[in-house]
DNA sequence: TTGCACAATTGGATCGATCAAATAAGGTAA
DNA sequence: TTACCTTATTTGATCGATCCAATTGTGCAA
């Protein structure tokens, strides 16, 4: 039933060449004939000639495929990061001819055990990692077996910020929230707050110093700030009891940063919608329920990464294009009809 | 630098055998003779031997990869319900030596000229798809021309439902809505009233036909219980418009069931907290919140999937076994610290 | 011991493409 | 015209595994 599928010899014997010169018309057309390359593209047409993905795999020793691991708990409600990430990640590789594959992972150790599965059975030829952290077992042992690998994420850890081999690609949160701070203020709010995690992840860190860094730039001072900010852990019934705690400290409050939407929707509940607020993913909640976020421009990223896999082992030491920053964008949403939170 | 990986020759060579022998260790044990299968896996594991993939791939015709199609809006706050779906999936399919990847539409006819691509460069052999209707040309296409495929989601065209052709996996909303149901009366809700999407979606109408059976069943006549049910569009301010009007024609509700999380938080912000919800998908939304809710149990989604593309084709005219219902859980939360949301 | 069935193992061909090197065709200068 | 250099195209080998048919080994009955 399935009828066999045309391979080269098929379409060269079709348009009177040899298998060569078929493979040199998809590969490296400028080198054929003018005349000779129509005959063959229309042989392809013809008979509906694709390439036979795995043939050319082993034959070029090239997979054409990155590896993407599909983390377990998919994050909470910021989890549709990762989400959108993969997708605009899927779309871009198939524009340059690339395939994403999937694999999980229960923790480093079995990741690392994944990477060498794939990588033996020649089944991928770069890997994306979503997150990483200071001293990652995984990227380590992907520099020293020489793997090609882009992390969407800074490498938290001093040491590594700078070094040439490790290529990663990150939303500069630190602009994205400064950014958000002046527009509040452009549009009338004189006092913001803001609403973080604890301090010592990089990620958190960064954001809370754009907004230090946009009040600063406002003449607000260290001490006034000090006032102006308070921690929880990532849910919304401890956002809410610190977003309380700020409004104590700080009564004349009239708006609020937050460090991810979580955050933001325990602000948003325990304001009872009367402050503005930002949170930070622009996740679907935010768009749901109707307030402002900051997004990571995912598309960006994915994007970038797929440039930086090209330079990969190409780069020189020092070289600045194995690091990429993307400035997030700040989405304003004017809360519709009033939805009338109150904590 | 990357050292040549070992092929079977190397594995054959160091074990004293045929590169035969070899494949057949690894691909039909039981064929080879003890002492001999002992001496080919200690040369195996001493070279660190893997199959080439796609080397077997092209020797074996298969492709031993599952196409999973990422949609591009992911879907609301219940996006991440697909994104647990590809998850589950996976970690299922390595189990099975099955690579799942990924590729992107823009609509059917996109979608269709994706899996001939994909299907030409027998890059894949089998597809997961992730929502049909009535007609879905995806589907015909697969089933004209001979390629095997499963779908996660009923095809509710009447015809199709038991075309032996058309394997597919679905989670019964109904049985799920009618257990929350008794769940509630049980620990004493009185009047449960149903919060769903306007009539006509395969979807929304079963999980609506759970909660009228579960309350017929309670003895709940039509008359009545068309006054404890209304509509809404899947957003969070309908939903919340519609639960005002379904308070004002039941004042005397105990709790709400709602065809979506999505629906459910409308409800939880129209009811302020004071009734109890119970949302549909357990999202991060739900357990943020923390209200109740029905999961899908994609993890046997998943498993079931798979055990169907195992069938397909082997399968006879009429099989009962080309369709699989999964039971969901009823997840039920006691809403911590009153979030005191108040509409 | 010989013969025979059956299990275990082997060698060669093959999947569909690209690589590397050889050949053919086209042009220009001597 | 001949020698020579490009440019265009072809031929044979190869990637690493499995298929297939043929061969060798083993056990048991005659």
């Amino acid at each position: 039933m399935p009828r066999r599928l045309p391979t080269v010899s098929d379409v060269a014997r079709a348009a009177g060449v040899s298998r060569q010169t078929v493979s040199n018309v998809l590969n490296s057309p400028e080198i054929v004939r003018e005349a000779t390359r129509d005959r063959v593209t229309a042989a392809v047409a013809e008979l509906g000639y694709r390439p036979h993905a795995s043939a050319r795999r082993l034959r070029t020793r090239r997979a054409s495929t990155i590896a993407v691991r599909l983390d377990p708990f998919a994050g909470g409600i910021s989890g549709a990061v990762l989400d959108r990430f993969l997708h605009a990640l899927t779309e871009r590789a198939e524009a340059r001819g690339l395939t994403v594959m999937l694999y999980t992972a229960t923790d480093a150790g079995d990741e690392i055990r994944q990477f060498q599965r794939l990588v033996d059975g020649a089944v991928v030829d770069a890997f994306v990692l979503a997150s990483t952290y200071s001293g990652d077992p995984r990227t380590e042992w992907l520099i020293e077996h020489g793997h090609p690998f882009v992390t969407f994420g800074r490498p938290w850890g001093i040491p590594e910020l700078d070094d040439p081999q490790h290529f990663w690609v990150d939303v500069d949160g630190r602009a994205g929230v400064a950014e958000a701070v002046r527009r509040l203020r452009a549009s009338g709010a004189r006092r913001v707050g803001f609403l973080g995690w604890p301090a010592g992840s990089g990620t958190g860190d960064e954001r809370r110093a754009g907004w230090a860094a946009a009040l600063a730039e406002a003449g607000v001072d260290a001490g006034e700030r000090a006032l102006l900010t308070v921690d929880a852990e990532e849910s919304v019934a401890a956002a809410r009891a610190a977003a309380k705690r700020l409004l104590g400290q700080a009564s004349d409050l009239d708006a609020i940063v937050a460090a991810s939407d979580t955050l933001a929707l325990g602000a948003l509940i325990a304001t009872g919608g009367a402050l503005r607020v930002v949170g930070f993913d622009n996740t679907p909640v935010a768009e749901a329920i109707g307030f402002s976020s900051i997004d990571q421009r995912v598309d960006e990223v994915a994007a970038a990464a797929l440039e930086l896999l090209d330079l990969v082992g190409r780069s020189e030491a020092g070289d600045p294009r194995s690091h990429r920053l993307i400035t997030p964008d700040v989405i304003m949403r004017t809360p519709g009809p009033a939805l009338g939170l109150v904590g």
